[in-house]
DNA sequence: GTGTTTTCTTAAACTACTTTAAGTTTTTTG
DNA sequence: CAAAAAACTTAAAGTAGTTTAAGAAAACAC
């Protein structure tokens, strides 16, 4: 059940197997069918999510009521909105489950608890954060100094497994376009 | 000297007046004149900045030679390729001075020891991440959800000692448009 | 202070991408 | 497996923003 997120942990900081064990007293699984929300708009956001397997999406809506894919979690990536994680905030997006999805959570009052139990696991987290933002300002890049095609062409070189498990109107959404733009690529080659 | 890095490490975690020479006897005070580098693309990263005084921004490259601002940095602000930060791996992008700078410096090795010395400075970087990565991320949302014109218009609105201090075609590229578009947008009202 | 460089403006021609709308295919559900 | 819903395609008309090019204004350097 754990032994994804623990073998993440023991990728960036040392836990003995007696500190495996409290760490795993601080989660929980969930697991949540298609389509189904871990948060929405204006929820208190409580918890953070480690996906286990499936694939999440963050998105938000705008005044027309279209969403717009912010981001994707697959296996091995945190997600949550830090906006307003740990704060009294209402939560400013949403995050669905695309595929069946199993999650490991953990709850703010628990993560804080766990953090003073081992602190290395302080570590942890800024150092996942450290890759997050990095990836987050790089995908900036990315939309900036390419063409709608050419961030196509890029993401179904570099995750063909992903252009495959999701459906396509989400990855236009996420490469920052319309679904009939993202067809007329596809017909053009590929 | 360092006594702003100071204050913004204490709104998050404390540190006793011993504690506060520890801390700064790793940081290091450097001037930047404007439009100097601070880091650019191919060199190692080896540092990490806290901006003291004026503005500096991160850019990259893309093929055409075209400066691409990914991201500003003002007083309070921390700036780094978090990439390549504490890798061998030669940096991806470039940070200058935009006004003439002021920055107190932490060398990524220096970073390991005081992170070993004063604990508590873990949950501070992982705290000052989550607050940039949910800025980044909020950034990708108005990118998506906004025209160029709202864009301009929420900018300037909610920073307008920025749009005063920063040339406005650094601005234009911060927004995702060109130099030429922002000024028909200035000429059409306000 | 005058010459040079940097920044800003204007406007016309252009294009990458959107919008709309209708039809087709695929997936889901009972 | 049949009906309904969700996802994908095609194509024509439209538009938000780019490109190019040239001139004006502001900032900088000696």
């Amino acid at each position: 059940m754990f032994d994804k997120i623990i073998a993440h942990v023991k990728r960036f900081v040392s836990l003995s197997p007696k500190e495996e064990k409290v760490l795993c007293s601080y989660l929980k699984i969930e697991d949540y069918a298609k389509k189904k929300h871990l948060l929405e708009e204006g929820e208190m956001c409580t918890g953070k999510y480690f996906v286990n397997s499936g694939v999440v999406r963050m998105y938000t809506l705008n005044e027309k009521g279209v969403e717009q894919v912010i981001h994707f979690a697959i296996e091995g990536w945190w997600i949550t909105d830090y906006f307003t994680f740990n704060t009294n905030m209402p939560a400013r997006c949403n995050i669905q489950a695309v595929e069946p999805a199993q999650v490991v959570m953990i709850g703010a009052a628990e993560q804080e608890e766990l953090l003073k139990e081992l602190p290395q696991m302080e570590r942890y987290f800024r150092l996942v954060l450290e890759k997050a933002y990095a990836a987050s300002l790089m995908r900036t890049h990315y939309m900036f100094n390419f063409s709608a095609e050419e961030r196509y062409r890029h993401f179904s070189e570099h995750y063909p497994e992903f252009v495959q498990r999701v459906p396509q109107y989400l990855v236009a959404s996420y490469l920052g376009f319309t679904p009939e733009f993202l067809s007329m690529l596809r017909a053009k080659k590929g």
